[in-house]
DNA sequence: ATGACTGCAAATGTTTTGCAGGTTT
DNA sequence: AAACCTGCAAAACATTTGCAGTCAT
């Protein structure tokens, strides 16, 4: 496929030609923002970008993220999910294949996972009932293997961190 | 199994047993709220509730639908879900066995489906990756075959109306 | 210069909470 | 009386929008 770096590359570019394309404008801050979204796997929360935003410039300000994050959505860059806490939540879309989560829910830590067996059931399902499958969202929720093995004895961290 | 009738009446008293049970009472507003959510099949927003009790008394208040709500959850009458419009809405759970959802994206009908092999595979998935599993979520967005019949000649309908 | 972009604050929409008064036991 | 319950309004959140000033082209 690709290297990272050549994949945080394309992302730029990609990101880059998508509002030029509509006449818009790359700034400083679009670019902060992008740039803290690439470098952090996983899936963020506005609030948790914005955090991690300011640690960079302390000007920025929540709208501009929220604005940053619906382009990135349009640009294909992000991918909007729900992990079940409520919260708006935003993961790299970009060379990124589809895949469904399996969700820890004792430290909160989510992970990729895809099973085309279950894809191709839900075809079947869908279709069973006359419907036309166009995509689904399926959240597993657990335990991960460190959390099993520490059973129930110690605190529990805080979720938010890790998503 | 059991009639609707006794189902209904079965649902009135499990409530009644779960608030007895920590000492709390049975409201003329309650019983309300509690007819009004067991009348009305489907998936329902807080706000679309409150709307119905509003037809019957006027003078109920919203936090007082929140208020039902969350008892009925606690009394296992009641499962919140999330059908992807950013609404918490609200579905029958007693009597009711697991089950997840075909949503239709253009009129927003949405059906209660299941399929015993995909919920195999769902725990032999989580097992690969070492977790337990406890739950799960699993929406399937499409079109009805009524909606992919009409194709896109038509206007859309309130989605809202018919979850 | 023009039009996009920004931070701020205000507005939105949803859900929760504080409170004073009313009701049940 | 004690404790619960209610409606209302205010608060709490997450997110969006209006605006006046700033910046990119």
């Amino acid at each position: 496929m690709e290297s990272e770096a050549a994949g945080k590359k394309a992302e730029r570019q990609i990101f880059e030609e998508h509002i030029a394309a509509r006449g818009f404008r790359m700034t400083r801050q679009r670019g902060l923002i992008l740039d803290m979204f690439l470098k952090k796997e996983g899936h963020l929360s506005p609030e948790e970008l914005y955090g991690l935003v300011k640690t960079r410039d302390r000007t920025v300000g929540r709208a501009t993220v929220y604005r940053m994050l619906r382009l990135m959505k349009e640009a294909d860059l992000a991918r909007q999910v729900n992990l079940g806490d409520g919260l708006a939540r935003y993961e790299h879309k970009y060379g990124h294949a589809h895949h469904d989560h399996l969700i820890c829910l004792r430290c909160g830590k989510a992970i990729e996972v895809v099973d085309a067996e279950i894809e191709a059931l839900q075809e079947k399902l869908a279709g069973k009932h006359g419907y036309s499958l166009t995509g689904h969202q399926m959240d597993l929720f657990g335990l991960c293997p460190g959390c099993r093995e520490k059973g129930k004895m110690d605190s529990e961290r805080k979720a938010s961190e890790i998503r």
